[in-house]
DNA sequence: CTATGTGCAAACTATTTGCCGTCTG
DNA sequence: CAGACGGCAAATAGTTTGCACATAG
């Protein structure tokens, strides 16, 4: 009662490195920059077949496949649920770790557990603000003035 | 203590018009397709001009810019706060209405609210799911398979 | 008047695809 | 050894930009 007349897929060693290489990068990579990576391993690699890998693994779900509006695609070998939070600034996008006193996680997916009762099947939420790094920057000096987006 | 060399913006009838052409159009609009409507009033009106211009009134905040991953942006004349629902089959994005039992959206909201406390200044809520349309076709025959992207 | 905006066309960026030879299973 | 895959280069799609003229305020 399945794989009835699914593709095979073969582990080739591009695709191989591909994989290791998403897993070992934590800064969500764009497409370019995995590209860079794997060159250095595979110097004859092409950027057709990276995205072809790409796009393999996500539909596979090896990885995933972030979204973010306007800019590039950017991966994530961290399969596990997880929020990201997307830099205004720099456009970094980080994990987003909450184990706060109101637990707000929990709350919000609590909610959100409501809505498929509505035709909702899956959701995509995305926080906007400072990345550590632009954070330490940032300091007390200016707060942000952020429109909404 | 305002506006001190802000360039200043002239309405000019194709501003007028790109405007008011999103903001009678419910169906959230891709580019071109706001072109192809515009187009109709004011035949030698440039694509690029389109652009410049819903950039420009997308910053100013007269509307919105909707960014759904992967495909092209959106705009949206409405620009009081409300989620959206991408439906997975047709691409069509619809406004989400929850005036549900228990009130999801303000479970959420809440949840949210509490977030800003810790460097999250903004957040994009996007729903995933089968649009009016769709769900009719779809009817009793089969529910969709859905990879939680 | 003059800075802002327009039309046109060319440029650009990220991504996809066709072709054909290669290699995995 | 067949079908999946890779390299290469060309093609796309969506969006942006430089330029010279037009026009709103």
């Amino acid at each position: 009662m399945k794989n009835t007349m699914m593709p095979h897929h073969r582990m080739t060693r591009q695709r191989q490195v591909i994989l290791e290489e998403i897993r070992n990068d934590k800064t969500h990579p764009t497409a370019d920059e995995i590209y860079e990576k794997v060159r250095k391993r595979i110097p004859r690699i092409s950027m057709g077949t990276v995205y072809r890998n790409l796009d393999m693994l996500a539909s596979s779900g090896l990885i995933k496949r972030l979204e973010p509006g306007r800019s590039q695609m950017r991966f994530d070998g961290d399969i596990t649920d997880h929020y990201h939070l997307t830099c205004v600034k720099c456009g970094r996008i980080e994990d987003i770790l909450f184990e706060s006193p109101e637990n707000s996680i929990e709350t919000l997916e609590r909610a959100l557990g409501h809505l498929t009762k509505y035709g909702v099947f899956g959701h995509r939420l995305e926080f906007f603000g400072l990345c550590s790094i632009c954070r330490r920057e940032e300091d007390v000096t200016g707060l942000v003035s952020l429109a909404a987006r």
